[in-house]
DNA sequence: TCTGGGGTCCTAGGACCC
DNA sequence: TCTGGGGTCCTAGGACCC
């Protein structure tokens, strides 16, 4: 039995906990650049706007309906998603944290009520982080994330189901008929795993819901489709065939990827831009203690722009696995001048870290002298400790350029709230 | 004028081997 | 006109997730 707990309209619910004049408003905050709307409050959602909708777009909204756009923090998102899910874990033995906004948790040993249990934890979890969240169960985790829906669902829009699954939906204690009249009430769409083009093809091959989709042959769902959608139905028939993540494993590949600001051209720019993505994605490498075996480094200019398209990557090997910045950054900067041409406007660049293995089984080359490699990456601790506790590029490389907003490539970010939990000079102040 | 960032898994097809 | 069988490894691309 698994339980799935979910921040409701994740980021505009944090950024409400320290603004709540918020509340009651359409609020949606925005991805870099102030490009487009990645969380949205209920009535942002109301008003029409989708999920990745262009701000340039939506903008209107903010003078007719009083529409609230913020850039997003993602400093204050972090540290909010630590608290609720420390709480969260008070659920079951188990936890396993999905993504900023969603753990899943192992309920099997538990005993007692898992509904009340699910509302008083939800409860803790509003009073003490301020984060509104609804918790699904099910017997398995696609179920919990279904349940998930549901319990959402039934709170936003009264009417799409009853109303006392609402905020907790265990579909564990329904039955059958009932079970069959949720399933009946929910798109195929909704299925964790289901995306635009499968969706479309089982809708136009007459699997409307979830209760159609549930009835089909999983031998039938894989001949017909693939072992993934197969799997998704014996999930939902209440076959576990996708376990819990006990412990968090170590990424197979770390990215680093921006857009800018303003269109760049010129090389210069793009090296400064592209040392300081490889700096970053050899931080967060060194992070989880791995070497990269390659350094991928891309351009690219705006697909959205009718002008000549440009875009290239280029995957440069290292001589051997490597997380000194300085190695790192050379690949990179390497791979940027051999894709690099004149003339484009180009909106968009990223460094990527391919072929990752723990640092511990390095493979030594062998060494006639002392090359140095231990003061590496003493010096390399050394910058991440600087970097950690003055604040992100105190060090950095010559190539990086100048830090700041001066840059031609900085990106757009002119509705930031304050750090309210991670900067001392953000704190609230009680006024008396 | 203005459209995010960071991941995972699976499959098909090519290169290569005996 | 005719051209085996079986296997592994790698990569690119598609689909999905939040």
């Amino acid at each position: 039995m698994y339980a799935l707990v979910d921040g409701n309209n994740f980021y505009v619910s944090c950024e409400r906990v320290f603004r709540p004049s918020l509340n009651g408003l359409p609020v949606c905050v925005l991805s870099n650049n102030d490009g487009c709307a990645i969380s949205r409050s209920n009535e942002a959602k109301a008003l029409g706007i989708t999920m990745g909708a262009p701000w340039f777009k939506i903008k209107h909204l903010a003078e007719t309906d009083g529409l609230v756009a913020l850039s997003a923090n993602f400093a204050l998102y972090g540290d909010l998603s630590d608290r609720m899910m420390s709480l969260a874990a008070g659920l079951g033995p188990h936890q396993e944290i999905y993504s900023i906004d969603e753990s899943f948790i192992d309920l099997s040993d538990v005993a007692g009520n898992l509904t009340e249990r699910s509302h008083k934890i939800r409860s803790r979890i509003l009073q003490w982080v301020g984060i509104p969240c609804g918790i699904g169960i099910g017997s398995t985790k696609t179920l919990a994330k279904l349940a998930n829906h549901v319990a959402k669902s039934a709170e936003r829009k009264p009417g799409s189901y009853p109303e006392q699954l609402a905020q907790v939906c265990n579909l564990a204690v329904l039955t059958p008929s009932e079970l069959d009249a949720v399933f009946a009430a929910t798109p195929v769409n909704e299925v964790w795993g289901i995306g635009r083009q499968i969706s479309k093809q089982l809708i136009d091959g007459g699997v409307k819901t979830v209760l159609d989709l549930v009835r089909l042959d999983p031998a039938m769902v894989k001949r017909r489709w693939s072992v993934v959608l197969e799997r998704t139905v014996r999930e939902l028939q209440g076959i576990n065939c996708v376990e819990l993540e006990h412990s968090p494993q170590p990424k197979q590949e770390i990215a680093c990827t921006r857009s800018f600001g303003h269109p760049v051209t010129e090389l210069a720019d793009l090296s400064e831009a592209v040392t300081e993505f490889a700096s970053r994605a050899a931080q967060k490498l060194r992070k989880q203690s791995s070497l990269a075996g390659q350094v991928l480094c891309f351009i690219r200019t705006s697909p959205f722009r009718r002008e000549e398209q440009y875009s290239r990557s280029v995957t440069i090997p290292l001589r051997r696995p490597s997380a000194d910045t300085a190695i790192i950054v050379e690949a990179a900067l390497t791979g940027l001048a051999a894709i690099y041409r004149r003339g484009f406007k180009l909106a968009k660049a990223g460094v990527m870290l391919l072929d990752l293995q723990p640092d511990t089984v390095q493979q030594q080359e062998l060494a006639l002298e002392d090359d140095g490699s231990h003061d590496r990456s003493r010096l390399m601790s050394t910058l991440d400790d600087l970097n950690q506790r003055y604040g992100r590029g105190t060090i950095l490389l010559a190539s990086a350029g100048l830090a700041g907003d001066r840059r031609a490539w900085s990106m757009k970010q002119e509705r930031r709230t304050p750090g309210y939990t991670t900067c001392l000079d953000d704190l609230a102040v009680a006024h008396a």
